[in-house]
DNA sequence: CGGCAAATTGAAGTATTTCAACGTCGGTGG
DNA sequence: CCACCGACGTTGAAATACTTCAATTTGCCG
């Protein structure tokens, strides 16, 4: 196992990764303190408001990073995938948990030697910095996502975001003389936890944007986009339907009548 | 005006401030470098999109953090009071616009210098990361509210972060015999924009949360809230309401028959 | 007092939730 | 090999909540 994880562990510190940029010397002395960990779906990676003992960086899979509400009911805040970091660093507190939404693999780094290496490596340390300020963007994102009154664009706009923020996971994607096929990397209940609905909404959400003919559902976790334009533009409170025509039509009918 | 702003500075590096905790040499540096500045309600900070020459420290007031989408429609991502910082660091991207929600004082430190120091101060560079998970948590705090579905979970959930987070600013509050006072900062419109609502559902959203008895409202922007604790268990989707148990009572009415 | 902006209210239209039922797929055990 | 089960996705219909548009009220300022 170790023997397979240790190549991999390089990505960690490639590509788009946090840790990319990073020098050598630290790089080496990250390698040197790396312990591999794998899980399977569904299992707790950091349970909720308990102080990890370490930071991790995830090397492949989908990580969600949730809370639970007092009423039981579950809300996913992000999703964290090849080369983002979590845990945290000091002692900002944080009441989420971290769980595995597919199989998946990650370093850990002792919470101690990790924050012991950041302060005699600042190139570590700016990584880190602009690693949390990515993710604050994200989190920002998401709200704008979220504000989204019908769920259609609130799926659309994920559907987007998978494209662009995701885009260097090749594995999620596949480029096709008629659209781009898309790897749904969770399941419909994690993503109605995520767009802040429930199933039921998130299949109605898929079928409308299907009939709409901007995407094609080939399998529950495998999507054609036709336009992803189109999709964009469903992301606003979109109406630019045939029924914002009919509409505008009725009104000037009212208004002259 | 800076002979007021002058000893107002001092703020900024005190109590629950970003800057809080670093040292009195860096705390000298960053004081040479000041630029007090003071807006009015309305006016832009920074525009969307374009880099800003420096980087703020929230003094008196508040900011909102909001962006623009393609059809106009605003949204608020964030509140900023004293003591948060904004602007980028770095070249961390964000296309998000910076407004006064209130009349506003703050500090600008010129974002070359602001970084050279940075470089050269690992303490300020610690205050700034703890700052921006902080500001990461509580992203994902507003997430979690935007979850509900209810307008009114959402708007319980908005008066109790603004207890718990915003405690730290005086003005705010006023504890009476018969409850907690609260100014709510900002108008109706904004707070519409910040829950992913409108200016008739927060409206409505109020004045069922007064019927409930939760809140009393003394003014459009000032509210009693009589339980702090009834507004908590508002924030889950509730309906421990007697709506609830009417329904339990019709549904084993329909068992039965 | 008139004008204006913000807040509120009503009523009709639209979208989502809820509850319940059905279909599909993959694994299990007879 | 096939029946059964459970997890997951889908669909329908009624209940509920929100949005929209329009009208009204309130409070503030000149």
């Amino acid at each position: 196992m170790t023997s397979e994880i240790g190549p991999t562990f390089r990505r960690c510190h490639s590509g788009s990764s946090a840790l990319s940029g990073v020098r050598a010397e630290t790089r080496a002395a990250l390698e040197a303190m790396c312990r591999p960990r794998r899980l399977c779906a569904g299992q707790t990676v950091i349970h909720e408001g308990e102080t990890s003992d370490y930071v991790g960086c995830v090397l492949s899979g989908i990580l969600r990073l949730q809370k639970t509400l007092a009423d039981g009911r579950q809300h996913i805040v992000g999703l964290l995938v090849e080369g983002d970091m979590f845990g945290r660093v000091f002692d900002a507190a944080s009441d989420f948990s971290v769980e595995a939404a597919t199989d998946v693999e990650f370093c850990a780094f002792p919470r101690g030697r990790f924050e012991t290496l950041l302060s005699h490596a600042p190139d570590l340390d700016r990584a880190l910095l602009l690693n949390i300020l990515n993710e604050l963007d994200r989190a920002r994102d998401w709200m704008v996502l979220l504000s989204n009154r019908k769920i259609s664009s609130r799926l659309a706009g994920f559907l987007v975001l998978l494209c662009s923020r995701f885009a260097s996971i090749d594995r999620l994607f596949e480029l096709r003389p008629d659209g781009l096929e898309i790897r749904v990397p969770i399941s419909r209940t994690d993503l109605a936890h995520l767009l802040g609905t429930r199933t039921e909404s998130i299949s109605r959400a898929f079928h409308w944007l299907e009939d709409k003919g901007d995407i094609e559902i080939l399998d529950p976790d495998r999507v054609l986009v036709r336009d992803v334009a189109a999709l964009a533009s469903r992301t606003g409170d979109d109406e630019t339907d045939e029924i914002a025509s009919l509409k505008a039509v009725l009104a000037s009918r009212r208004t002259s009548g």
